[in-house]
DNA sequence: GTGTATTTGTTCGTATGTATT
DNA sequence: TAATACATACGAACAAATACA
C-alpha cells in the first residue's frame, strides 16, 4: 500500500493519509478485512511521528471506514464509509450481554429476580429523565 | 459449548469469551464442576491465542464464575459469584453505576426507556432460571 | 514401576493501539 | 511533537500433570 506524502502541501498530512487509504478502499487495492499497516510501521516509512498516522487512522474508524483492534491492527470495514449506519444491532446485542452479566451476579450475591429488574428500571429513569446527557457514561450523579 | 468471536467487535475478545461462558452457566447448559475447554483447544477452535481464553478464565476465576486448579484445568464454581455471597452495598452501588451507564448508552442510540427495561426484565429471567444451587456439597476444595 | 510423549497452564518477552502528560 | 504508561493480543519456551507402551 504506497502511500506518498507531500509535505509542502496545505493539506494537513494525517489527511493525505486518510484520503489515500480511501482511495485505495474505492479502487478495490484494499478489500473488506485487509488489515492497514502498523501505525508505527507506516510512520516509520513516511517520516512521520506515529501519532500521525493515528490520527489519520482514527478519522477514518470514526468515518467508518475502517475499524481497530488491539493488537491486530486496524483492517477495512465492510461499510463504504456509511458512518451513519453504526450497527446498533451489535450494541444491543452487546449490552444484553452485559445486563445478563449483572444479573447472575446480583442473584449471586442473594438478590432477587424482581429487585434486579427494579434496580434496573430505576436507572432507566433517570438516564431518560435527564434533559441533556451532560456527563456521558458517567453516572455519579445518581441519588 | 459453542463460542462465537466477533473478530471486527469492538468488545476484547477475551471479554466475549467470558461473557458466553457465563451465558451458558446461566442458562444451565453448564453445571457447577462442570469442566470448561482447554485453554489450549478452546483457542485453537477460536482461532485466537491461548493467551486470551487464559485471560478470559483468569477473569472468570477472579469474578467467582469458574475454579482453576493449576493444570489440571478450569471447573464452573458453584453458581456465579457464590465466593462473595455476602449481601454487599457496594457491589450494588457498583451494578447501579453500572446500568445507568447501559441505560445511557442505549438512550443515546434512540432506544426507548421501556425497551431497557423490558431488556433487563429478559435477562433477569434467564439469569434467574438456571437452577437454583440447593446447597449441594460444595466442592470448592481449595488447593 | 519406568521412561517417553503428549497435553496443559504458566512465565517471559514482544507488538500494537490508546490515553495521559 | 515527544515521552510514558496502560490494555489487548500474540509467540516461544518452560514446568507440571497425564497417557501410554
Amino acid at each position: 500500500m504506497p502511500v506518498v506524502i507531500d509535505q509542502m502541501s496545505e493539506e494537513p498530512i494525517y489527511r493525505q493519509i486518510g484520503s489515500q487509504v480511501i482511495e485505495d478502499i474505492a479502487t478495490g487495492e484494499l478489500s473488506v478485512g485487509d488489515p492497514l499497516p502498523s501505525v508505527r510501521s507506516l510512520a516509520r516509512d513516511l517520516g512521520v511521528n506515529l501519532h500521525t498516522v493515528n490520527k489519520a487512522y482514527a478519522v477514518l474508524r470514526d468515518e467508518g471506514y475502517v475499524i481497530m483492534r488491539g493488537r491486530s491492527g486496524a483492517f477495512v470495514a465492510n461499510t463504504g464509509g456509511a458512518s451513519s449506519r453504526r450497527f446498533s444491532a451489535e450494541q444491543n446485542q452487546l449490552m444484553a450481554r452485559e445486563l445478563l452479566r449483572l444479573a447472575v451476579a446480583y442473584r449471586a450475591r442473594g438478590g432477587l429476580e424482581s429487585g434486579f429488574v427494579e434496580e434496573a428500571a430505576r436507572q432507566a429513569r433517570i438516564a431518560f429523565l435527564a434533559g441533556e446527557p451532560s456527563g456521558k457514561g458517567d453516572g455519579t450523579n445518581e441519588r
